[in-house]
DNA sequence: AGTCAAATTCATCAGCGCTCAAAGTCAGGT
DNA sequence: ACCTGACTTTGAGCGCTGATGAATTTGACT
């Protein structure tokens, strides 16, 4: 039984869910998963018990979800799959990097192995995609990089932007406006908590103010 | 609504059968259409009075279905998409001709109309596919090109071979090959309905005889 | 007229993905 | 200790899609 697009979705939902949403517990809780994926609570639970049932989740009622073994690596290999080709859309077909999300939502559950495979190749193997997000090998491995936010990184120190993460097309718009792209070189020059804000200087001297909210997306090395 | 990966597959098996298996009405009969997607004759029937209300079809009871103008738009889009894969995975990604059917039956349900029109513009607007299928337009316009078969073309008369109408992968190899792949100029040398064979020469004077199931699948102009 | 292949009808099924509302659980606060 | 409120589970149930198989009907042909 190859997985639905549906099984595929709940399974990079929790994927990428238990990573990010900082749970201690390793756990996602339910609420969240049903959120993520935009449907009723009761609905999430019905699923994620089948999905414990083939072995793919492990699952803590009241508590939370989190992927198996084989679980995390299907989920690895669609987000592998995913990330592939939004790099691939960008560097080979022309795409806009805040044009292809959307585009690769559906391709992830219809190429081969074989043409992402190829792909792959095409693109020297990438370790990244165009958000600077880690693209998983074909065993669904990713060594994981440690990062900083703006918010955390040393102050008054060139630093790197590596990631962003953010797939909305006007932040990623303004990223690109302003040369935050991942691979740009930055320095950190003031925070401050009373006005909420970040200032960094960019490429030619250019300074720009960002809000918090925004500034904890960009992560940096 | 956007139309189900089944409706799809059902128009363009009534776009591909109606064109090609010859019916004099131009009514493709139910049979063959059940036949052609793998399901019962009672499911064709059933889903056909579906496509009907929908006003993608004509439907004759006892006679048989053909396309509206709406469906055979739609038809040939699901074409168009299929075949401008197939081009793009052996130009672009570098598949072999006889490996891009399977990948593009997936794709074609998937890619979007823009991302088509790129790759499309990206081949330079190519009118075939690697077979010779012709590329329907953007709005599923194809202009009928006139062909013969190898049965039916003047002998003794260099040709061009345009089109193979076949997607087994033992076939497309063999026909490789032997150099006879579209764009390859031969002449036929004989035709014996004793043998039932037709005899071609081809690139360097290579000549070979196959039998007259394969030779009518070999399109020239 | 009779026959036969092909097509239609109809009763039915199974899976998937989902909702909604009622009931249950759990943790924090007083 | 208990209460409250947020979160979760349960279970009944729905709607759609896509399919089957067997009985019946149709229409073409001899």
């Amino acid at each position: 039984m190859l997985p639905s697009s549906t099984v595929e979705n709940y399974l990079k939902a929790i994927y990428l869910g238990v990573s990010s949403a900082g749970q201690p517990s390793g756990l996602l809780p339910m609420g969240q998963l049903a959120a993520a994926l935009g449907v009723a609570p009761g609905t999430a639970t019905t699923m994620v018990k089948t999905l414990a049932e083939s072995g793919l989740v492990r699952y803590e009622p009241y508590a939370g979800v989190t992927l198996t073994e084989a679980g995390e690596k299907l989920a690895a290999l669609v987000v592998r799959r995913h990330r592939v080709i939004e790099l691939f859309l960008v560097q080979v077909v022309g795409y806009r990097w805040d044009e292809v999300h959307e585009e690769a939502e559906q391709l992830e559950h219809a190429v081969s192995d074989r043409l992402i495979d190829r792909m792959d190749e095409m693109l020297g193997r990438p370790k990244a995609d165009p958000h600077g997000d880690p693209i998983p090998d074909p065993e669904g491995v990713v060594k994981p990089q440690p990062m900083q936010s703006l918010l955390t990184c040393p102050m008054h120190t060139p630093v790197t932007i590596t990631r962003v993460i953010d797939q909305d097309k006007v932040f990623l718009r303004f990223i690109e406006n302003h040369h935050l792209k991942p691979g740009e070189s930055i320095e950190v020059e003031d925070r401050d908590s009373a006005s909420d804000s970040v200032r960094v200087r960019g490429k030619n001297q250019e300074r720009i103010t960002i809000g918090t909210r925004a500034a904890s997306k960009l992560l940096v090395q």
